[in-house]
DNA sequence: ATAATCTGGTACTAACTAGTACCAATGTCA
DNA sequence: TGACATTGGTACTAGTTAGTACCAGATTAT
């Protein structure tokens, strides 16, 4: 049982650096298999195909990533600081160099693998979304917020704090932004959001 | 001079639709020449090498999707007519469907032509903000806005109106909006915006 | 220790690729 | 019409790729 998992291991980390950096088409199983060790067979035998090793690999780092999303706090203080701290993680996890790798390749390819674009857009974005919907209907009942449509304001709250970071990310348009360049930007998008929607 | 550019022509015009379908890696230049008719001798005359036909393609789709952005009216209307209007075209130009599978492979090309990438958000979204600024900036001054940031705001309000179409399409999370649907959306995020913005 | 299973390494196949070379045919211009 | 440049088609080179086959050696379990 633990022979076999190694390897599983060793060939997804490899081919998780490896299709990171040259992309699908870019990374040869020869590359894999210099990199983890081992032969072609284990790979095929653990994987299938070159398709199903890089479907693996996305599904492995999709949930990487979204972990540290998941363990965030909704409860405690004021709405504009609730806000800001999840929209600084929002965004944060949305511009880290892996994510936005990532980003890159399953976009680049998703008319070979249509459900991996779907399935990222899901369990990424379209979460957040919903959490923040939940939050923000809240403080409506709570009577905190205007009588504005949860879902939609969450909507436009994120994508504000979003901006055009990420796609600028997306097309290399940019060098990383700092700490503080993220905080403020989060600060204005919030403040522009509660002038419009607090009560 | 007549023959030489028929055939440049031709040649782009097939690099183009199979590149938009199969991506770069995933067009060979025998497709290419199937599908324009004429020899490789040609396609390295006229382009160098791949890449060049490559940059040629991706040069000439921007210039033909950027031609429609350009010829919008500024001056008809109220406030909250002139940015729909112009909001509406920016986003309609963003989901379409040439333009998304442009995103896509310039995205996934990234590492190989990082040119390609900051041009496309230069002259594209980066010139729409641009614009949108200047306008606010005039509100500002004529005292119909309140005195916000003239650049921020333009893009927190475009970004509001791209909401989370632009990655759907990207990601082929969603079939295409329809017209009914970006136009509330659009109106809603105007709406947002001039609540906060306006006197 | 011995039998059964799995793995590493390598060699191989069949197919595809960008780019070069070359000649006959076609078109252009004087 | 005749000189000249351009183009089409094809063949070729040198390299790469995913996937298969196979055997000796390592690992595990009995």
């Amino acid at each position: 049982m633990s022979r076999g998992d190694d390897r599983r291991e060793a060939i997804l980390e490899a081919a998780t650096e490896l299709f990171l950096k040259h992309g699908y088409e870019g990374t040869s199983l020869d590359m894999v298999i210099a990199r983890a060790g081992g032969s072609r067979r284990t790979v095929y035998e653990r994987f299938g195909n070159k398709e199903g090793l890089f479907a693996a690999v996305v599904e492995d780092m999709l949930d990487k990533l979204l972990a540290k999303l998941s363990q965030l706090d909704w409860a405690e203080g004021a709405p504009q600081e609730v806000l800001t701290r999840i929209g600084t993680a929002f965004i944060r996890a949305l511009v880290a160099p892996r994510a936005v790798a990532l980003f890159r390749i399953v976009i680049g390819e998703v008319s070979r693998f249509p459900k991996l674009g779907t399935s990222m857009f899901e369990r990424g974005p379209e979460r957040a979304y919903a959490q923040v919907g939940k939050y923000i209907s809240a403080q409506v009942d709570g009577g905190t917020f205007k009588p504005v449509d949860p879902d939609l304001a969450a909507r436009q709250l994120l994508e504000m704090i979003k901006g055009d970071m990420h796609l600028r990310a997306l097309l290399g348009a940019r060098r990383a932004p700092s700490g503080k360049e993220i905080e403020r930007h989060v600060s204005s998008a919030v403040a522009t959001f509660l002038n419009g929607a607090a009560v």
